[in-house]
DNA sequence: AGGGTATATCGTATTATTGCAATATAATAA
DNA sequence: TTATTATATTGCAATAATACGATATACCCT
């Protein structure tokens, strides 16, 4: 096999694990951290700071944008990339929520 | 081909990345939300709970343990798994770092 | 129109991940 | 000791992810 069996689990339980794939990669965290620092950044940008091929950051730009942690617009031959701020909110909560599940550590001390 | 370029990016890049696969799977984040809720728990109850064999669990509860945000011990024939409190303020923070480099969304209304 | 530039997509090779049956290991119970 | 139970490991099949060259697409400029 090697399908993830989606249907045993719940919406949230796929949800997080659908946005935890986009920090998941180093490459995507790189381009995350650019778009943070630069507050909106070209695709070009990319492939001088990181040291991957044009097409590999094509594609993982493509999976961040399916994601809809990013989002991009035209800008004459460039496609200027940023963060959705909606979408990161929506990720930061849920995991947030997560995290938060854990009371104080001493709780925790069962092993 | 198809090697992640661990050498290409930083410690920090590498590390979230390590941490979100912890995420990155709905089952391990259904490990996860079980653990949280039972405060303690053993395979057994997993293999129960989710709907996966128990190769498959054994196989997921070791990833998890790698990245260390769970650990066991051996109580009997059982093997009792928990939370990592430590490594998981850790995992934690270091999202936590991330999500709050984005400033208010007003602010980052480029595209 | 034609050339240059930026990005996307396709095809493909390679490695990683997922899942499970079968088997191994280890502790307990009888 | 032998059987039982719980978990880990192995081996394997199938799908997913990573990476990149080649090519396509789309926009700009002359």
């Amino acid at each position: 096999m090697g399908v993830t069996k989606t249907d045993l689990f719940s919406k949230v339980q796929n949800n997080i694990a659908v946005a935890a794939k986009a920090f998941a990669h180093p490459a995507r965290v790189a381009i995350i951290e650019h778009l943070l620092r630069a507050n909106a950044c070209i695709n070009g940008d990319l492939v001088q700071e990181l040291g991957l091929a044009q097409a590999t950051i094509s594609q993982h730009l493509r999976e961040l944008k399916d994601i809809g942690i990013i989002q991009g617009t035209i800008d004459g031959v460039r496609v200027s990339y940023c963060i959705n701020p909606v979408r990161w909110a929506e990720i930061k909560n849920q995991f947030n929520q997560l995290f938060d599940q854990l009371e104080s550590p001493n709780t925790n001390d069962c092993c």
